[in-house]
DNA sequence: TAAAGTGTCAAACGATCGTTTGAGACTATC
DNA sequence: GATAGTCTCAAACGATCGTTTGACACTTTA
């Protein structure tokens, strides 16, 4: 119950998310979207220019938050001698979880998934110039805490457990939680099924 | 070179599948794809039916044939004593990575990763009823080479295979081939790569 | 109170989509 | 040589797309 109506502005992008997850960027049209959310067809070039740079803001909306809070948790933990692996992949996973759990967050996973698979070169260079530091980072933690693997075999890596992740985030194939497991519960255990797997796999001999 | 010219059928399943792993299934038009295949736009319809039988054929005719080696691969081992686990990973992997260096094939993998992150039902009914036992088939396997996982274990790790092995085959970030190594010898390295990731990531304890 | 700015609305724009049509060319059958 | 079947072709169909327009209501500024 909110008390406070949401402004247009925000009722387009919450319907963006929802339907650009379910039926895809240019699946999902203006007329579909803007009937969604309740506001009049032209509201979203008025508000937001085009339907590209709508995409853009809902990207930019989750991504800030997201990768904020991954550097934030790599800040924590970068560069200690104490640290694991499995903390560096904490940090990275655990944001993501959350925001599969926070309201239409876990449908943005989704959107996500689908914009790796597009190959759109205009998404691809807006996610490289806005959110790339944040990947490079990340790697170079891994290297330091994985001297044994040359480069190139810890790119392989690290490529491999992007996808996994992406996968499974994306609630492909996600385990559905069972009625008496709290919600907290299953996102610990799922956090840390894919903590393990992703460490088994980086850090094999 | 080709003497035999290819018949308008066999030209546009295979415009179709260049352009589809391009531009998605709904990105590319009729129009586009009847151009670049030198045929007639009533082409499709006419051979086809429609653009959506198009597709399934187009799915149809790559996963035949890679799943039907891949059966082939694991028949050979499948219950015996001496099977490893990198003997079934090999041969659900290989047959994809031969696909991927044949002709045209590597851009089916793009098709096939873009179908996965469409959540399309029609699509993931026709995977599921078409080739479902295949899946099956080799969970069965890694049921029996890893007796030690609980049955939750195991299909959240067999998912985060399937997850790791899609992103990769479908080119996202596969590590180009250097000049100087050849195309075999490059196959060999990324169909190890991706068996010793995913042999750890799925046994480890 | 007049002017300027902000936002919403129904209606229309031109473009492109998948699909259908009917005429015509070609081959095989009788 | 007429007939039936197979295939190709240009043209058009109705539907839907993203975007633009101009009128109208409301609030803020002067």
């Amino acid at each position: 119950m909110q008390s406070i109506p949401q402004s247009t502005k925000e009722r387009i992008l919450g319907a963006a998310e929802v339907l650009f997850a379910q039926h895809g960027f240019d699946g999902a049209s203006l007329r579909q979207l803007t009937a969604a959310a309740g506001v009049n067809l032209a509201a979203v070039n008025y508000h937001f220019g085009s339907k590209d740079r709508l995409i853009e803001e809902v990207f930019r909306r989750r991504l800030d938050e997201l990768n904020g809070r991954r550097m934030a948790g790599l800040a924590r933990i970068a560069g200690l001698e104490e640290t694991t692996l499995e903390d560096v992949l904490g940090a990275f996973i655990r944001p993501a979880l959350e925001l599969s759990h926070d309201g239409n967050g876990s449908l943005f996973m989704r959107v996500l998934a689908r914009a790796f698979a597009e190959h759109d070169d205009t998404l691809r260079k807006f996610l490289s110039e806005n959110y790339g530091h944040v990947m490079r980072q990340f790697t170079a933690e891994f290297a330091r805490l994985l001297p044994h693997l040359s480069k190139e075999e810890l790119y392989w890596r690290v490529d491999l457990v992007t996808g996994a992740l992406t996968h499974a985030m994306s609630g492909f194939g996600m385990i559905q939680r069972k009625s008496d497991v709290t919600e907290r519960t299953h996102r610990e255990q799922a956090a840390s099924h894919l903590i393990r797997f992703a460490a088994a796999g980086l850090s094999h001999p």
